[in-house]
DNA sequence: ATGACAATGTTACCCACAAT
DNA sequence: ATTGTGGGTAACATTGTCAT
């Protein structure tokens, strides 16, 4: 599936007023009489009196026009509804101003956030953003990837389900253009891949050490793929730092998006079952709730809990959940900021940016239990 | 300051020719 | 007579370059 999620008109200073709202385009028979088409620059020149390649200066604000000429054409193009056709100037530039993202699961808040955080930024320097899902799937992501190539966007930011497929290293090594990969470790042959990365190990650290605190030394991790450097970092943490506080940390892991609550409730329903749960994605929260009502425990009486990433509805949660946070606006910002920086300007080099996350204390977390 | 023109990538269309 | 193939060309909208 794709999702064209804004497209701004390439150049929006010439997004003249449409008077009460309306269209007022106007459209002309083009020279075979089959088709009609949109206002172009012909006709606008036609009405100004001057030729294309004026109008074309006007439009781009060139300097050498003269100011009866400039409100000549501005007056025309006004008068004709006269919007630039982007494929027009796809053509001529080379360029689409579109930069592809390829994401796992559209449906998940975390990358509905990154992709608002991306579309805003990109906006701001006139390029648009189009989604493809893969639903998890790699022959899909494979797919979809050639159909952004196809479509010849500029630069593509990646948030793929697979970090070492040969197929998909390829298929990215001969993309001709940026590559921004979203919390993924991608190494291609070639390519070179700037990153921005969530420092996950500060935001964990501090979650365990929280837990051993209030008595925990049995803690469950509920991870998704340790494929992923999501999984992977967070698993790392959690055992380092385990480790290092004289903790037993189990990882409890699963397909894509982690085990799956009857799992979680068999591990729950041990006689000496941990006292803190991790639940180490989004989409854990809610199959750690599930087994935990399956399993008839409540927090923090029986046990503790800690979430990774932030859904909007925990705001609304009694008693409040304990969680690591991180930002993922700001990642879909410096994602876009990454692609456009070499996309725009003199040529960058690919770089690494590595954000926080932090622990935020909630009454989900109390004393272990006896 | 302005106009003419070439160039961009893709595709529909036309024509000539070959095969059936 | 019909169908298929291949080559050539025009069309599309815009813009950079060069000439005036």
């Amino acid at each position: 599936m794709t999702v064209c999620l804004a497209v701004p008109s390439v150049r929006l200073g010439f997004c003249l007023p449409q008077e009460g709202g309306h269209d007022d385009t106007e459209f002309r028979l083009s020279a075979d009489t089959s088709r009609i088409t949109r206002v172009g620059v012909r006709e606008v020149a036609e009405r100004a009196g001057v030729s294309i390649a004026t109008v074309s200066r006007v439009l781009s604000n060139h300097p050498n026009v003269s100011r009866a000429t400039h409100e000549r054409v501005t007056a025309a193009v006004r008068e004709l509804g006269y919007q630039p056709n982007a494929l027009g100037q796809m053509l001529r530039r080379g360029a689409t101003r579109i930069v592809g993202f390829s994401i796992g699961d559209i449906s998940n808040p975390l990358f509905a956030q990154i992709a608002l955080g991306a579309e805003a930024t990109l906006a701001q320097h006139g390029y648009s953003l189009v989604l493809s899902n893969s639903h998890g799937e790699q022959e899909r992501e494979l797919t979809n990837l050639a159909m952004l190539e196809n479509r010849r966007v500029d630069g593509l930011l990646l948030s793929v389900t697979t970090e070492t497929d040969s197929q998909l290293l390829q298929q990215l090594a001969r993309f001709d253009g940026p590559l921004v990969a979203i919390d993924r470790d991608i190494a291609t042959p070639t390519a070179s891949v700037s990153c921005v990365q969530s420092d996950h190990a500060v935001g964990m650290t501090a979650a365990l050490e929280a837990l051993h605190a209030q008595g925990h030394r049995r803690v469950a991790l509920l991870a998704g793929l340790a494929t992923l450097r999501p999984g992977r970092e967070r698993i790392s943490a959690a055992n380092v730092t385990a480790k290092a506080l004289g903790m037993k940390c189990e990882v409890l892991s699963g397909e894509f998006a982690g085990p799956d609550a009857g799992a979680i409730v068999k591990l729950l329903r041990r006689p000496k079952r941990p006292t803190a749960l991790v639940a180490g994605n989004n989409q854990l929260i809610a199959a750690a709730l599930d087994a935990l009502r399956e399993a008839g425990l409540s927090y923090p009486r029986d046990l503790s809990l800690v979430v990774c990433d932030d859904v909007p509805l925990l705001r609304f949660f009694q008693p409040t959940l304990a969680t690591i946070r991180r930002d993922p606006y700001q990642m879909g910002t410096n994602a876009a900021q990454l692609v456009l920086e070499r996309l725009v300007g003199p040529a960058a080099e690919a770089r690494t940016v590595v954000l926080p996350t932090t622990f935020v204390p909630g009454d989900s977390v109390g004393p272990a239990p006896k």
